[in-house]
DNA sequence: GTGGTCTAGACCACG
DNA sequence: GTGGTCTAGACCACC
């Protein structure tokens, strides 16, 4: 489910905040359904115990995930966490883009790139 | 000349480097001028002087500055940093695309920010 | 395990990080094994902890060891640097040659030496 | 006559003695022909004159020159530093030999790297 | 306990 | 005066 990198210099609690949330926003699990308990990820990881729930704290925190006590963590619906979520990105977008500006990076190299990830064929569309 | 902020997680030393690195692409800083000295700068921040020594090294080890035993620092010409700048910003840009193609953010968001930023006067374009 | 030479011109932590480069390079130190912590060889050689910390960013910042946070340092895998590696060996090598040709060095004297080093007897070959 | 780059970490005493070494060995200069006097040298790299005193004195000091008092500064005869040269030379090359040997770099290489540099034309041997 | 950062104060080589 | 190194001692986040 999960596979850590322990030369990553960020805390191993962030690296499953990151890996959880990439899970949960690209639709690998899906809403309302039940995540693995602490203690099991926490085995299934060779993890101390601790740093799975701090994991979880954060990404409730964040809204991504709802803790019922004594019962277990749950996905939060897309709806809820989708605006914090873009507004999120397009603060770190326009930080990228004063940079790039900054640096005089012509416009036709972000356009090409946009490109490149987004595929030509116009029906990728969201 | 710099403003640290001491509610931001980062070291120290970090801040320095981001804000001069900033100064210094912008173009803030004329290519071969003199920074100021470690001591200097450490007082003018209230800072010892060992952290504003690691932040040179730093940017000195990165290409954007050069060092002059017994002299000071100098601000490097624009050539030699430029090619591996634009290549992390391409990295960077990637990254947060893929994002938010994840994400299902439209692609003419994107455009639209990239206008926000680049400003619609077309003389603009570098 | 690491002798310093006071009379040594050279900073401290600079023959430190030599002094492991060599044993990793060497072999004497097996891949993904633990180094001595920072506190643990800065008393050991008499030193202060700051002087090996520098010494061990050093090293996993030219690749030859990697850090985990609250765990240690540990060693790289050989093939991570090994290109780096030889690729200055090779420079360093046609630097001394061009020196030793311009002495006007005979080249049966350089043959000779490696003679020595590599030993005569042909299974040595790597 | 001699070039100095301010980039360089050593100190310019340090280069200015290796640029002139470099000379002398090379036969750029003739034996027994006079040097430039301190305060010339001085002038011409735009330096302090303490510094050309330190790099005359360490040429002395290595038997590349000798000095005159009042008279100036004149290269010794290769005979004399020839064999010191090579003795330095040779302890050098094994040093670099043993680390190739050590990282496992094939006696081949090393073979064509010498013919690269010392030329397939027989009759270059010296 | 581990690495990472910081301060305060000192000494040295260089120019 | 400048950068470079080192010590002594301290605090923090992470695991």
């Amino acid at each position: 489910m999960i596979v850590l990198d322990y030369r990553d210099k960020r805390p191993i609690y962030e690296q499953v905040v990151e890996k959880l949330e990439k899970l949960i926003i690209g639709g690998g699990l899906e809403a309302n359904s039940k995540l693995p308990s602490v203690r099991a990820l926490a085995m299934e990881l060779s993890v101390n115990p601790n740093t799975i729930q701090r994991a979880y704290a954060q990404l409730e925190q964040d809204g991504y995930i709802y803790t019922i006590i004594g019962r277990g963590n749950y996905v939060t619906d897309k709806s809820e966490w989708q605006d914090g979520h873009f507004k999120t990105l397009r603060a770190d977008f326009t930080e990228l883009l004063k940079q790039a500006h900054a640096a005089g990076m012509p416009q036709t190299e972000l356009l090409s790139l946009i490109q490149a990830v987004y595929g030509e064929n116009k029906e990728d569309l969201t």
